[in-house]
DNA sequence: CTTTTACTTTAGGTATGCCTAAATCAGGTA
DNA sequence: TACCTGATTTAGGCATACCTAAAGTAAAAG
């Protein structure tokens, strides 16, 4: 289920609004075979996560928009984290393979670590405040 | 193979020298059945990185005992952080659940900015750091 | 209206990892 | 030495996630 997610993250990312996005669209983003993308979509419409329109696409179900935006806000804190914190190139490919394998404890450590929660630790200083010194 | 490798972490860890580690311990430490834990270690002995001698247990050869202290670091380096940076309970069941899915690119960086490189940033303050205040 | 083309889906496989239940084995007990 | 017991392995399945090749579809070009 930790990969299955990631096409619903990319969903959530390219269908901005509600439009479906292609299979076409996934398996390039995702870097998969087109059937594999098609055998996902129908996979995930099982799970009432995503309605799949054969030959069109597929769209969030609220379910599937609830766990994505759980996703994509572990997928933000990654990312900033790996740009901000460890200087890493390319962030956000990083982060959007690594997004679905963070448990919801780290995550929310995390993003509440980089806003500068004093409970725990001070804030981690960032790259370019290093970069400013 | 990203779960295969965690038995590798738990030989090494558990195996200490060079005895061998018994399935029954394995299957304990990774929560999985006797039975997965065999096959585990058939596929692990195919692919070079442990010898399994049946009903004694499994010893890493060099090509193991790599791959897993490569893992090992990693499992330390998240452990610290998620200890000391987040401040989470659990660090060491957290690190080890993750060190898997981790890019060695990420653990580098994680480990150097631990340590106070601050060619890309300042050291992350720790719990204990503040907590002092 | 037919045909081409690009995309999607289905069909048939493969690899990884896991499980339960049923053998099998090794070592200690009788 | 024969047996029991606990651990291990094999057998047979199942779920997830991927692939290639072949078939099918839709929409634009002719």
């Amino acid at each position: 289920m930790a990969n299955a997610v990631r096409y619903l993250l990319v969903i959530y990312i390219e269908g901005g609004e509600n439009y479906p996005v292609s299979p076409g669209r996934l398996a390039e983003r995702l870097e998969k075979s087109p059937a594999a993308t098609t055998e996902m979509l129908q996979r995930l419409e099982a799970d009432g996560l995503v309605v799949h329109e054969p030959y069109e696409g597929a769209t969030l179900t609220d379910d599937g928009k609830e766990t994505a935006e759980e996703l994509y806000d572990t997928y933000c804190t990654l990312s900033q984290f790996f740009r901000d914190v460890l200087g890493l190139e390319d962030s956000e490919a990083e982060a959007m393979r690594m997004a679905g394998s963070v448990s919801p404890v780290v995550a929310e450590r995390l993003a509440a670590t980089l806003l500068g929660d004093t409970a725990n630790s001070e804030p981690v200083a960032t790259a370019s405040e290093a970069g400013e010194r």
